[in-house]
RNA sequence: GGGCCGUUAGCUCAGUCGGUUAGAGCAUCGGCCUUUUAAGCCGGUGGUCCUGGGUUCGAGUCCCAGACGGCCCA
């Protein structure tokens, strides 16, 4: 009678609650396994739980004896209140929640057992007639129950849900279990993408996909993410914008594109940022910045009406009217509007126009480390407009104007080449949407990307390199073309009302555990 | 990068000036209950107080370092 030594069965190494909780749940699975398949491969559902409730939420409990209805529906189990020989359960489909009555006279004696031996979470498929409890609620009388899948682990509380943000970010799939309005936000995010979609697959436009990979990472100033492929032994970027391919297909005579997809640049974490986040990029051939203008307040207008039911939203204690126009002013205006009645010294029009003038500007609103910029007046006046103008549009209101050194793709207004034709769109404090007339002389889009390739030798890892393979395209001619790209994840924090872009992006990124 | 805040039962949270055996609600377990619904009533189980050091007769509580997260600033 020698004892081997005693090894711990893996599930439980846990602590020592959650154990005698786990231990319970695999009672309970030893349980059902005896009464019937644990892990069956179908249901034959007639219904979703949130089509029942739409279906039949309008009718009166008369209606619904009058005329019964049964159908079979499945979903998690999300509360149980037992009461002697019948009892009450809650079954969601993620969006709505159905309640089922059980009664053992119903279900039979095996019926009853499952019942029984069921734990919160765990999903089960409902057949039986749709009747009006005493107090009015809708519910399934059930006639038979199907087991589908056991939850092995407690869900979090049912009132309360599931609060701490970081369990909500790394198990999204807790979050989405038991915090219905979460659900509702991806909801909500789908119902943008598909608006716009619909919008410009309507006017016209195609929808594609280009590279993620790319050995050039190009189409905006941002610092990639590095990557390899093996078999061509090649270093390869994963895409910071697909800018550069989008307008080769232009080229190609595709006058209406556009995509929808992931972006990666490899920069800091915040609210506002996720190192991959979703883009919505287009471009018109014919157009110029100005008719994009006019293309966004029709899309954006359209799309808020769609997708939230007004034109009204609400951010951060104020509100959000999306209905055009949009106020327009230049980002010159914006920096000496926004600094007009600061404590530090507004700024002057005259400092605008010298880069001294601009860096004393940078100095006094606080950028940071403003001398590295010294000379570069493109880069302060946009730097100075990030310190102090950008937070302060609440309203949706595009910004114009924009120097030539900071937009190394757009079109040079041919009276002072100094400044581009350009836009930016902001909302809520944050910016939303970049659109510019293209750049479509290749000997110019050269120029521009030497003097690129000359600040990323200066030290500078946002800036683009030398695509000669882009240029050659332009080479072949690009008709004059508008672009724009819109950030979705930015669109959908507004209409959601949500302050962080976690909370729109279903697995942001975390640092492991 | 800097500052502030948080981390206590499966979940949501208390925890006083450093002092006995760390609490509540929900969940869970047992009992009663065949139209309840945050069901109810009675009784029970459940803790690496984020981790590691330190101070102290004594640390969830004070100090130091670290991890993860949140917010703000740059």
């Amino acid at each position: 009678m020698t004892d081997a030594p005693e090894k711990t069965p893996p599930a439980e190494a846990e602590g020592v609650s959650e154990g005698e909780l786990l231990k319970h749940r695999r009672e309970s699975f030893e349980q059902i396994g005896a009464l019937t398949d644990i892990y069956p491969f179908s249901f034959p559902a007639t219904a979703t739980v949130s089509g029942i409730v739409e279906r039949y939420g309008k009718l009166s409990a008369e209606d619904l004896d009058r005329e019964p209805a049964t159908e079979s529906a499945a979903g998690r189990v999300l509360a149980l209140r037992l009461q002697g020989k019948a009892g009450f359960l809650d079954l969601s489909d993620g969006l709505a929640r159905l309640q089922v009555y059980v009664r053992m006279d119903a279900v039979g004696e095996k019926g009853w057992a499952l019942f029984r031996a069921l734990d919160l979470g765990d999903w089960i498929g409902v057949t039986g007639p749709l009747f009006r409890t005493r107090t009015g609620q809708l519910s399934v009388k059930a006639q038979v129950l199907t087991f589908l899948a056991k939850c092995l682990k407690p869900l979090p509380e049912k009132w309360h849900g599931l609060k701490d943000v970081e369990v909500r970010y790394r198990q999204r799939y807790l979050d989405l279990a038991v915090n219905p309005e979460s659900r509702a936000i991806f909801e909500k995010r789908a119902a943008i993408v598909r608006a716009i979609r619909r919008f410009l697959d309507g006017r016209g436009f195609l929808e594609v996909e280009t590279p993620m990979m790319q050995p050039m990472a190009g189409g905006a100033l941002a610092r990639p993410f590095v990557t390899h492929h093996n078999a061509l032994d090649l270093e390869l970027y994963l895409r910071v914008a697909p800018e550069l391919y989008l307008k080769r297909l232009v080229v190609g005579g595709i006058e209406r594109v556009y995509e929808i997809n992931r972006n990666f640049r490899n920069e800091g974490i915040s609210t506002h940022h996720n190192p991959e986040f979703t883009m919505l990029e287009f471009y018109q051939a014919y157009a110029r910045a100005s008719d994009l203008i006019d293309l966004t307040e029709e899309m954006l207008s359209g799309l808020v009406r769609e997708a939230v039911g007004g034109t009204i939203t609400a951010w951060s204690g104020h509100t959000i009217d999306w209905s055009p126009p949009y106020r327009r002013i230049t980002m010159r205006d914006a920096v000496l509007e926004a600094t007009r009645e600061d404590s530090r010294g507004p700024v002057r029009q005259e400092e605008l126009a010298t880069a001294s003038g601009l860096l004393g500007a940078a100095r006094r609103f606080g950028v940071e480390k403003p001398d590295r910029f010294a000379g570069q007046k493109g880069k302060l006046l946009a730097e100075l407009f990030e310190a102090v103008g950008e937070a302060g549009f609440i309203q949706p209101t595009f910004l114009h104007e924009f120097p030539t050194e900071i937009s190394p793709l757009s079109k040079q207004d041919p009276a002072d080449p100094e400044w581009v034709d350009r836009f930016e769109l902001y909302a809520g404090g944050m910016e939303i949407a970049n659109g510019f007339s293209e750049l479509n002389d290749p000997a110019e889009q050269e120029r521009r990307f030497v003097d690129q390739a000359k600040q990323k030798a200066g030290g500078d890892t946002e800036a683009m390199q030398l695509d000669s393979d882009y240029i050659e395209a332009l080479s072949y001619g690009m008709p004059p073309t508008a672009g724009e790209g819109v950030g979705i994840d930015r669109l959908t924090m507004l209409l959601t009302e949500k302050p962080s872009i976690r909370d729109v992006i279903l697995f942001p990124l975390m640092r492991p555990r």
